[in-house]
DNA sequence: GATGAATGAGCGTTCATTCAT
DNA sequence: GATGAATGAACGCTCATTCAT
């Protein structure tokens, strides 16, 4: 997923530079959208002239791209570990979730800009990355309501695929409002969804605890 | 709200020709974003020229504007209506869910834009109205909330600000997959969402009617 | 060859401005060269921003495109004309020799501009007509010094291929130094080139008059 | 003519090097242009970075300069040691072809660099000597070929200025597609190419031969 | 009501050049 | 002698907007 590994671009700087002004650029995306943002507006935020980003990166799209995979790669990496763990359905649902807001805690950045641009990108092939992902992200999720469907540790009557998005949207629209040194950890945070989530916002007799 | 009843930008243009021609800007924005959306662009969907679309708008912002407000002033009406009803807390939180529905389901592209543009709009004094809708909507769940939590309807551990985030945003994003003439009316798929917001994904003892 | 009778890239504007405009274009590029001149350097040249010779032209590209493809389809049919005429090779050099400087006389700053740009466009896939015509050109001209070798209207001791170069370049660097509207007439020129290319610039016997 | 001779630009390098390097720019130079070849091209043909190039060169136009100069002191030796031979026009006419085609034997790319490039750099004072150089040579075609046509060696009806236009090009456009080890020796193509400007390409009877 | 042609500000990008290390 | 990182000016191009017709 990450061309990096395989094809170094541009690793002309040092990464930490790179990082740097990566996680500079994503803040900014992040917040007035790759289109609004003017490449002489990071340029500004990182105390340089526009012209010399380039001697960083490609060219602003590619800083997106750079951006975007280290989030997926990072994001998949998260999801791997709890999937390869072998956890029940609900366990897993927990553990998924309770991942990405700790992905969502570190990379605010590039998870809203992930929100936001993904729709845009589609279609343009340099992106295709993106679409499988989304794929890949789906069939996650559809497996593990499928399984916990089956062994009753979920309601049997769901949509599965409004459920989905339901489950996928209502984690990740977080990264909108979310700023990391809040009150709440991520763990927090990812408590209160799961307890809306799974157990809804009415009231409820206790339930036999699980094995 | 909608500055138009005041203040009449353009009065040139026969309504129905600026509602035809806003309907396709509408469309235009949500797909591709306001800003990346070009006035030429929606003057080629129309059959004219960018320019003679200056002679039924002011700009491209005002469009925006007409649009949004168009669309707060009716969303709003929902939501007024159902306030005054005064229904019980679950109630009033099943016709908000439901009347945003079919909010999505009548003005989809509005809301899409709706979503996306705010949070550059915010500062923009034109656009001062969408903080103003934004705080009234706080208070509006807010206070549902209080009282769902006060008479027992909702459970008393929530933390209420969360709760409110989870409902706002779990709702509006169905704008982004949301197509009209689907399987599923707006109604049958408020009422998946309520199942899962009220209830949750897991399975609980059935609950005695309510009155 | 010229890909506007078929596909007309952008017919927007009316022909006639296209042409000065083009010609205009066609100047400049030929006494700076095609990189080294502007497109802020020709808008300022006819009178307007360089922005607004987008509403005429895709692209500084195309304008180089429309002035090369106008050019050569001019000299083909000049040269088209005279092929058709079946005369003896001696004959038909003389007329594609004097065709060839009524075209400089007629378009100067494309033939130059061919000239200049042609070797740099070569590998470019938009530009592949100029390796197409440059194959046709040889063609033609090898042709008619076999012909003319055979027939011993030219000598039998040339070497084919050196003599071809000789002849094509010969033509085409007049356009370097060639200025419209001076003391000699196109004819005038090309028959003194005739006569040193044919005849040599050492004094011969008087041949016996051709048939 | 060198003003290295005089003003040493920069002597921080050894001249080897420099020769090394000033070769390798001739001929990126040569092949895509002054304007379009890129210092960093320069650069990385010499496996070294753009910026380092400013060790031994003051500037891209002072490469260029010192290419420009070599080549012309270089041509000059030879022409200036053909005057000096004294030899009659036709013969004077045969070396200083012979020599031209030497020249460009072995500075094909500094050749190739001075016809596509002396056009532009006319007005520049740095590069004076290009104009004064083109007086020289002017001055010594038209000599020679003037004495020629006095002495009946040369066809007494030829309009001498584009005699000599005639001459000069034809030898130097030759440089844009002479290879340097091809099939042909540069004195054999000298030979040919001064058999097809002294007697034509068309047949002629045996002349008496030449005292 | 709409067109054709233009404006002008700003954008992403390139590139010769500089300089501390 | 060479590098890494930056500058700053300019470039091709886009686009919202204007306005005479």
């Amino acid at each position: 997923m990450n061309e990096n590994d395989t094809v170094p671009t541009s690793k002309k700087t040092t990464p930490a530079r790179r990082a740097e002004l990566l996680a500079l650029a994503a803040e900014v995306f992040a917040e007035h959208g790759y289109r609004a943002t003017t490449v002489r507006r990071i340029a500004d935020e990182a105390g340089m002239l526009a012209g010399s980003l380039y001697y960083h990166f490609d060219s602003k799209e590619s800083m997106l791209d750079e951006i975007l995979t280290g989030f997926l790669d990072d994001l998949w990496a998260r999801y791997d570990a709890v999937l390869a763990a072998g956890l029940g359905p609900r366990e897993t649902v927990t553990e998924l979730v309770t991942e990405s807001f700790r992905e969502i805690d570190q990379h605010r950045a590039a998870v809203a800009l992930y929100q936001k641009e993904t729709p845009h990108l589609a279609g343009h092939p340099r992106f295709s990355y993106l679409a499988d992902s989304r794929r890949k992200f789906e069939e996650m999720w559809l497996g593990v309501l499928r399984r916990g469907m089956a062994d009753r540790s979920f309601r049997a009557d769901l949509d599965i695929r409004l459920a989905y998005r339901f489950l996928r949207d209502t984690v990740w629209v977080a990264a909108s409002w979310y700023r990391p040194g809040g009150t709440h950890s991520p763990e927090e945070i990812a408590g209160q969804y799961l307890s809306m989530v799974l157990d809804g916002i009415t009231p409820r007799a206790p339930r036999a605890p699980r094995p």
